[in-house]
DNA sequence: ATAGATGCAAAGAGTTTGCATAGGT
DNA sequence: ACCTATGCAAACTCTTTGCATCTAT
């Protein structure tokens, strides 16, 4: 069977997602990665982002017009935010609860998702610039 | 400037759609859409999905996994469920409301998205066995 | 007649896989 | 030593674009 060894570009991308604040792309983990181990290369980046899904120890955050980002799953249950001037992507810890209601009968529900779109602070006020994310 | 026109292909495209009582892919789109212009190609359907979409006809409904699916926009506010059983994807009429409460102080909500994620009426009773293969 | 629309094929972008080698246990 | 993980490059899939032709207006 499957023995996970403890590599240190497995190290060095699971320290890039726990140190970011916010989810990463797989891009963005290889690049932060690589200041540790400079010959990691987007293989072994998605190899081991899948492997990390399985384990459970990071998910997938999937958004329309992007690729999947991915965070580390201990920060417990919540929702993102995505602001539709900056594109910035913000952790959204409440939850509306009690969702399962919403499906047909019959159906059981087992996760959910949910994404709020509109302006965050910074862009709401004025017209502001465009300030990349990635 | 864009003068839009109503072509067969074009035509053929927004019956698949309002057919469907789901989001389709663009495959799905594209063959089904064959039936009435048999020569249709992918590239045509995506630039006509992205004028559809520009022009607010129809929208993109983008989950994880899978590439994003369109559905016409005067369906009006709903949500959807995929079965993590057969994957398809089904609508929810209802919806939470009240979600602009949830954002972080400043923030303004303009629009939101929520999917939940279970078991189908026809998966739930049976195998409860394991899902993804792909 | 004119300018947008189409179809095919080629080009891109993002992700996955084959294979020989490096490296963890 | 054994066997997984890695890195590179090729393969794949999905989507976009170039270009000559077609067609709605």
């Amino acid at each position: 069977m499957s023995q996970e060894r403890s590599t240190r570009q497995r190290a060095a991308m699971r320290s890039a997602i726990e140190a970011a604040e916010r989810p990463l792309s797989p891009q963005e983990i290889c690049e932060l990665a690589q200041a540790e181990v400079p010959a990691l290369g987007m293989a072994t980046v998605y190899r081991n982002l899948k492997l990390m899904v399985e384990a459970g120890e990071i998910e997938a955050v999937v958004l329309p017009g992007d690729g999947a980002r991915y965070e580390p799953t201990h920060r417990g249950h919540h929702h993102h935010f995505q602001c539709n001037e900056c594109k910035r992507v913000f952790d959204v810890h409440e939850c509306p609860g009690n969702l399962d209601r919403l499906a047909p009968k019959g159906f059981t529900v087992e996760h959910h998702e949910l994404t709020l779109y509109g302006r965050c602070d910074e862009c709401a006020d004025h017209k502001p610039s465009r300030r990349g994310s990635r």
